[in-house]
DNA sequence: ATCTGGTGTATGGTATACCAGTTGTCGCGC
DNA sequence: GCGCGACAACTGGTATACCATACACCAGAT
């Protein structure tokens, strides 16, 4: 069945795009799939090492390693090495309390301007996990959080917000290996989870902002207490 | 009077940085120092120009660039050329409103951790301007605006807190220019914060941080209605 | 055996030459 | 006079060679 209207075929994404973004999205899924806070993690890069491997020269993954370090990701020491960064425990809670300042005003903004049907999508994050099943499903729980808070991000219709807590996210992300995850704080939250959909759903602004804020500050405590870096 | 210890200076500091990091500094020296708003404004920039202007190569003024780009403050168009961004209003707003959430959890912050004599420094900021001055220096009041959010920010103890917010304040102060500055309204600002710098004084957490969200808030809501950027 | 000084090597920094795509212009043909 | 196409020049992307420095290792003296 043979279409009359012309298909044009998106040339952007077929476009094979420069050799150092590619560098870099390669770089950073390596990074991501490395549990860099294992105690035997090999943290030393080396760019004529990854220059070779790539089948690229040193320019473009110098340009993409210099990103990767102005995000903090990689330390770039002059005639020493390059290394993968281990955030600390400071620095990991530090992430935490941007975190909660940016969704909490995500939250604000969505009671605002988000439509009905937005926020009742907003159940499918979190009606798939009933509190019993929790316990069963702790693996996938942990992305479908992740999944949750960044739906309300989005609700905030604000670029900046979510392109800052996307990358708060991944530094997150890498240390969640190391968080106990308790079966009784996963319940909890899922209870929060609800409280926080309904505020939305009841266009509480202060309401919203404030569950908002206070979930993801007592994440932050539970970091601060139980998980171990450093 | 010489001293028999020996004096040794420091040579860090002297010390010239990388030609990748001067040149960073000198091209965002050069754009903030820049009306990039002018109708006239030159926005293009050429890589082997540049190159000669400095007299370095262009490989760290390349990366320099790249740095740059990823800040959003230059866009690289591959074999187009290199601009300087302008921000769209949308931009704008959405950067106020990031800079009201950190802010306001840097008011929180600071409630709690912050001395009293550290809050007591913010008068400095505040007292300089009287309601009847502010007309007479009105040039003056603007920089002192941003310096006197800027401490609060500091209260907060949150190196990512400052981080994200100086680059925020880096590219709000390039539309300062554009902003159409009230006597009015800078009166009322400098009440508000005669009123944040109270409540941060008797360790209202909640108040404080309403305050100074809905600060910001208004800041950004006068720049909806009454700037002129697209 | 230990300390010290020099030297070699590894590694990131810089310079430069070349490549590839975009754009503007000039000239030819209609 | 107008439109179109080829060509030249401009510009960012990439490859490569060389430079400068931090560090480890080794030889020699103590």
């Amino acid at each position: 069945m043979s279409d009359s209207v012309l298909k044009i075929q998106p040339i952007a994404e077929s476009q094979s795009q420069s050799l150092k973004s590619r560098a870099y999205g390669a770089l950073k899924a390596a990074i991501v799939n490395m549990n860099i806070y294992a105690p035997e993690a090999e943290l030393r890069l080396d760019e004529r090492d990854l220059s070779l491997r790539f089948g690229v020269s040193r320019t473009p993954l110098r340009e993409a390693l210099a990103q990767l370090d102005s995000e903090g990701l990689v330390r770039i020491a002059p005639r020493r090495g390059i290394f993968i960064v281990r955030k600390t425990k400071t620095e990991i809670l530090d992430m935490i309390t941007v975190w909660a300042a940016l969704e909490s005003m995500a939250a604000r903004l969505a009671t605002q301007a988000a439509s009905d049907a937005e926020i009742a999508a907003l159940h499918e994050h979190v009606d798939a996990f009933s509190t019993d099943e929790v316990a069963a499903k702790m693996g996938e729980y942990s992305d479908a959080n992740i999944r949750f808070h960044q739906a309300i991000i989005g609700l905030g219709r604000s670029t900046l917000l979510t392109k800052i807590t996307d990358e708060l996210f991944f530094h997150v992300r890498a240390i969640r290996q190391r968080t106990i995850v308790e079966q009784d704080r996963a319940r909890r939250s899922i209870v929060d989870h609800k409280e926080i959909v309904n505020a939305l759903e009841a266009r509480h602004t202060e309401r919203a902002e404030r569950l908002v804020r206070e979930h993801t500050l007592k994440l932050r405590d539970h970091v601060e207490r139980f998980v171990a870096l450093d």
